[in-house]
DNA sequence: CAGTTTTAGTGAAAAAAATCACAAAACAAC
DNA sequence: GTTGTTTTGTGATTTTTTTCACTAAAACTG
């Protein structure tokens, strides 16, 4: 009963309730959230339900103390280290967002084998020799991975991002890559994403959906 | 029945045959597909058959005719164009981004309100200031566009774009934006791909979840 | 304090999606 | 041309996910 979808509604939750917490606001409701998130009500409390998350009837949730409650379900925010593989456009791109630091994670440094792309200055994030990837990965005790090279190149780097200890992946790459046994990779094609939209457009569909949604992990 | 999901799972279809078929591969077996999407042979072959779409037993599907029928489908590939809005890490890694093209999606231009962006060097997709985004959008007809600004600026951008005749939307702010009717949105939040993958990680859930797989749009 | 309203919590029901299982067609081998 | 094998196509079944419908607690109202 506890599933991926659900463990996504949460990590979802979890933003919305950030968000909100820094609006100022103390308390929320089923419907708030759901609003927020793009769900149901029902499907906001039965998720909580699920994990015995209990707000106070008529009262709502106390956005404090569902976060700490939040968190502990979803395996406390002590920050986690990632490392990129390719420095190009997305790379670069992933390297400079500030995004991830806020949600606790930090980018310890960019793989590539393009000489042209190393850099080891002084504050910024360090552009090194994909020969380097596995020491570094042992070294930092690293465990989640970001592809961003060419499809032609994903497979590979994936081989050597779990040869050298990381277990979970962000794969950019135009491409599907299938999981050994124990990694958990996550897909993201952003070609599908603009494409699943234009699909909708022109097909006029824009009645029938106001709102796509799902994921893609792997 | 016909569902986004389905959908989806064609837009992948027509991916993987693509590559099949520059690999110079003539004809496909269900399970070929199911396997370079990460479904199962039965469902690719119910996916098919609910759009109509036959086969030959034995022979498996040729690919031309099979991407041929799903572009019927999926909407004739004449060449989308697409305007983004922010011009940023992420909007400028999407600007150079070549994936889209080969798709057969033209960025036509980027806006933005920084003027220090502003760049209107010939061969260069134009930057222009945001103010010209609606004249812009009717002038070319745009139907498509994607927002690319901190989560705070979304908002408003996305009802620009609305206002300027954008009837479909990726948006990339990390935060999810509502559909007015008649428009498609589809929310990606890198930040979530990321902590998804974590989550799974620390959790050590890797065994039961080799892969991780929705999309969410709006 | 009795009545009214609001909102959480949850088992039951419904809907949606995926899988199974098997018939039918196509081809191969002999 | 009979037998055996492979692979599609699809109705039936199962599983999963979502929604519904209702209870109960809490908070207001006057």
């Amino acid at each position: 009963m506890i599933n991926k979808k659900c463990i996504i509604r949460l990590l979802r939750y979890k933003n919305a309730l950030h968000r909100l917490n820094n609006l100022g606001f103390v308390k929320v409701f089923s419907d708030n959230l759901a609003d927020a998130v793009g769900v149901t009500a029902s499907q906001v409390r039965k998720d909580f339900s699920l994990f015995g998350i209990c707000g106070h009837k008529r009262g709502g949730y106390k956005i404090e103390a569902l976060l700490e409650k939040l968190n502990h379900i979803l395996g406390k925010n002590e920050q986690q280290k990632v490392v990129i593989v390719g420095s190009g456009n997305i790379g670069s791109a992933l390297m400079k967002y500030r995004g991830f630091e806020k949600e606790g994670m930090k980018i310890a440094a960019c793989f590539d084998i393009d000489p042209a792309k190393y850099d080891r200055k002084e504050g910024d994030i360090p552009v090194l020799p994909l020969e380097g990837l596995r020491d570094f990965v042992r070294e930092h005790n690293i465990k989640i991975g970001i592809i961003a090279v060419p499809d032609i190149a994903a497979q590979q780097v994936l081989d050597l991002m779990l040869a050298a200890g990381i277990k979970g992946v962000v794969n950019f790459a135009p491409i599907r890559l299938r999981a050994a046994s124990g990694a958990v990779i996550n897909n993201v094609n952003l070609v599908l994403e603009l494409e699943t939209v234009i699909y909708f457009i022109i097909n006029g569909l824009e009645k029938s959906i106001a709102e796509i949604h799902e994921e893609q992990k792997s």
